[in-house]
Parts: C-alpha cells; structure tokens; sequence
DNA sequence: CGTATAGTTGATTAGTATCAACGCTAGTGG
DNA sequence: CCACTAGCGTTGATACTAATCAACTATACG
C-alpha cells in the first residue's frame, strides 16, 4: 500500500499566495464557457467577482486538508488539482483529478471530506461558502449551474465505483487515459498525445492499483501498440478503439 | 465475475402498478424528516403533490435501466431498491442501496447512468423532470434540498470509493455493516440487529468482492465475536468498537 | 558531475477469484 | 402433510492477478 503522505505538511495557510487584487484567468475563454461561472448575465458575474478571490499557488501546495472546516469553494482557472482521501495507515485513494472549469470543496457541515492539491503550478477562484449562501437565492443560474456540476461530479464517481470494483488493471489504465484524453478535449487540447501532469504514484492511487502494477501496464500496453510512450508525463494514444474496448470489458484480447 | 442479469426482462413498463391516486407513504412520520419533501412549506409540498405518483412495487422489479431516457426522479417511501452499472459481459458493480427518503433518478440529457431495481416489496413516489424544471425558480428549498441531498451522494460515493480502492475483503465488509447499522438508526430502528435486505451477491458487487469471499469474511468475524449471524438476513453488531476499527483500516489484528 | 527521486523490471508472495461440492431453506406438488 | 426440487449460502481446493520486496535505470536538480 502507499504511504504517501501530503507532500505539504506546513499548517494549511491557504490565505498566502491569495490576493484579492490579482488579475483574473488566463485562458478565459475556455474556462467561463465550462467553468460555473457560464451560463451567468453580465450582472450576476459581476455580483460574483465581488466575492471572489483568486490565487497563484505553485506545484503540489496543500489547499485544504481533509478535516479542515470547510470555508471555501473553488474553481480551477488555470492547472490541476488532486483530492485524495487517506486511512489512518497512509493507505491513499485519489478520488479525483481537477482540471480548467472545475469546482471542488463542496461539504456540509463536517468540514472538508478530502484533501485537495496541486498537481503543477495553478490558478484557482476562491468563493466562501458563507457569501455564497448570503446570495442565495440571488442568483438562480448560478444555483443550478453547481448542482448540475455536482449531478455530473456524481456520475463520474459512479463510473469510477464500476472501474475500481470490477475492472481489471489493463481496463483500469485504458479507462484513465480516454477519460485524459477526453478531458484535454473539452479543454480544446488535442486528443492524442496527452499530458500526464500526475506521477505513477498518483495514477496507482487514483485507480487502486501499485506503481509497479501501473508501470508494468504501461509498458505492456506499448508493447501491444496500443499505446506509445515518447516522453515521460506524455502518452500518445496509437489504437483509440481498441483502448475503447479495452475500457468497456471486452474481456478477451 | 458475475453473469447476473437484471432479473426482469420486460419491457421497461415502469408506468405499470404506478397510481396516481394511491395513497401517500406510510411511515410519513420518519420519511418527511430526511426526505427531499423534508424542509419544505406546507404550499410548497402541495404543490409538490400536485406533480407526484406514488407506486407501489414488488420485490426485484426493475425500476428503469442504464440509458433509458430519464424521465423521472425518485424518492423511497418504503422499501429499498439498488442502483448498478455493468460492463459488457456481465460484471456489476451495484453503486449504491437505497432506503427510506433517499432519493434517485437524476441525469444529465445521456439517460440514466445506471440501473434501479427494488430488493423487497418497496413504496416509491415518482416526479418528472419536465414537471419539476417547470417549477424551477419557484421552490428554491426544494431545490436547495435536492442539491443537498446530492452533495451528501457525492460524499458517500467518495467514501466508497476509498473502500473499492483501497480496502481488504474484511475492511470492506466491516465498512459495510457499520454503514447498514448507521442507516437504520436514521431511520429510528435500532443499531444492532440490522436487516440486511440483499443477498450475497448484492453485496459481493457492492464491496467489489466475490459472494465466497463476502461468506467467508462473514464466517470468519463471526469467529473472532466480531458480528453474530442469528438468521439469514439479520447480522448482530457484537463489537462495534472493532468493527470501526477495522473499517478504519487499523491494520494489524 | 553527483545525488536524490521517479520510474522500470524481475522474483516471489499473498489475497482474492475461480472451480467444485455440499448443506440449508423455502417453495411446490403429489 | 411431507418428499422433492431449486436457489442461496457455505466450505474446500486450486489458480491467478496484482502486491510486495528488491534491484536497477533514467531523469531532474543542485
């Protein structure tokens, strides 16, 4: 098992790196068109801002720590970002990699439910939950908008509840980088060679496996010509439909 | 793995047994507490009621499938239904038992993202979507509650995710009978002698184990005065302490 | 250029799956 | 009313996937 622990052990002052004044994101475009702030009038983004904070943060900095009180919601503007949830003898599950447009820190009450990180350098929004919930009501669009990226976070959980229980490493591996590929997609990146921003150790732990077991598949997968390796953190896609049968099950070779 | 298919082939009629006029759920009382009915006005439930269906279903009925098109939402009255995903041939992966005031159904334009079927004889009130889209703006506590009731969803299917991950055979089914016994307290029936309403391959596909090792690992807690197994169907809490331990991954024996 | 860290590869082990047989329970029909 | 049968659950023997332990290589960093 993995005794990773938070690369990042300094009391979590997410308030240094903040600054209110700081300029907004750089690849706008795309983000406001996925981020929650889509779908919102000129007003209401305005209204928004007022709220809002962003930061700069550098690589694998520790937002927010499992436990802490849950203070803040967050949009990625700009980067990635890992939640992961531990046991109490290090054993680690990412449960998610966050990339441009998505939002995390959502809890009730209990404080946050996992530790959230950077993967590289990132540009995050920061909103508190506590002015949030003062324009409640305000601000309809912006309502629905996180609920239904909440209802999509859900079904993405869902999938990976099919993916951890009861696939296979190869499906596992193959499922992760379509779901990659995908992803850069939407971001208006090429399908094809893909950016691996995590180490081994995070993918083993995203998807339940060792890093030898995730090495290992790897290596096998290029060696089937499925996949090809040019460049550490860089995969390129060769074989997209067999790595999309690989991913549903199609459990003969 | 498992080859079990849904165990009702028929034509998706949910539309069958599905009253309007039948009468409200029973046990009302503990039900509006924790249901998405819960917190809201008296205007606002009958104006709820007026977009309602109650249906009353028979065990092992298959509510909708993974794609049908996703019409309605749901929420448990009485009874307890599973919700799964499979793989091409025949892997499940059940993501989720529902009991009393949980609530189901929702999805994003793609149809339902997974299958919903009841385990025992089970009351369901039944909404649509358009109806409920309808109404949108006009309920903000209803839609406050559902967005809530989403949240905690997404909660618990990072939890299990940590439990697919990262979990033994004996830590997933610890996890596991704390979690029954947690839910039935909600509920208002006692902690201990919990009903377990599923069989043992409900909760191998659960825990992401096979139904030998989910026997065995029931066996052998019963062995060390962990759990007792007075009759099929109900498991007694002996050590809960343990229990927790274990489902908290306290490794070593 | 040397050291530390991440990644790969190999050998072995362990935990769970698979295959198989058996017992129990409940429902069924004589 | 009771034997019969089907399905669920348990237990045992064996197989296999992925984990563990270990060594080595490549890459990044000071």
């Amino acid at each position: 098992m993995n005794l990773m622990p938070p690369l990042d052990f300094e009391a979590p002052k997410a308030d240094r790196d903040i600054d209110p004044a700081a300029p907004p994101c750089r690849n706008c475009d795309v983000v406001r068109e996925i981020a929650f702030c889509a779908d919102l009038s000129a007003d209401e983004i305005k209204r928004l801002a007022s709220v809002r904070c962003h930061a700069q943060l550098p690589a694998h900095f520790t937002i927010f720590r499992e436990g802490d009180r849950a203070e803040h919601v967050y949009s990625v503007s700009h980067g990635a970002v890992k939640l992961y949830k531990l046991l109490s003898d290090g054993r680690r599950q990412i449960i998610g990699f966050l990339f441009s447009g998505d939002m995390f820190g959502l809890a009730l009450d209990d404080g946050y439910a996992y530790t959230a990180e950077t993967l590289v350098a990132t540009q995050l929004c920061r909103f508190t939950h506590r002015k949030l919930d003062a324009m409640q009501g305000q601000m309809p669009r912006l309502e629905r908008r996180m609920f239904t990226m909440t209802v999509k976070d859900l079904m993405s959980a869902q999938e990976q509840m099919l993916l951890l229980g009861r696939k296979t490493a190869r499906e596992k591996v193959a499922t992760f980088l379509l779901k990659l590929s995908r992803r850069a997609q939407v971001q208006g990146l090429p399908a094809s060679p893909v950016a691996l921003p995590m180490s081994r150790a995070d993918i083993a732990d995203y998807l339940g496996l060792t890093i030898e077991t995730v090495s290992r598949t790897f290596t096998q997968l290029k060696k089937d010509g499925i996949i090809g390796l040019p460049a550490s953190g860089h995969v390129v896609l060769t074989d997209e439909a067999g790595l999309k049968e690989l991913a549903e099950g199609a459990s003969a070779a």
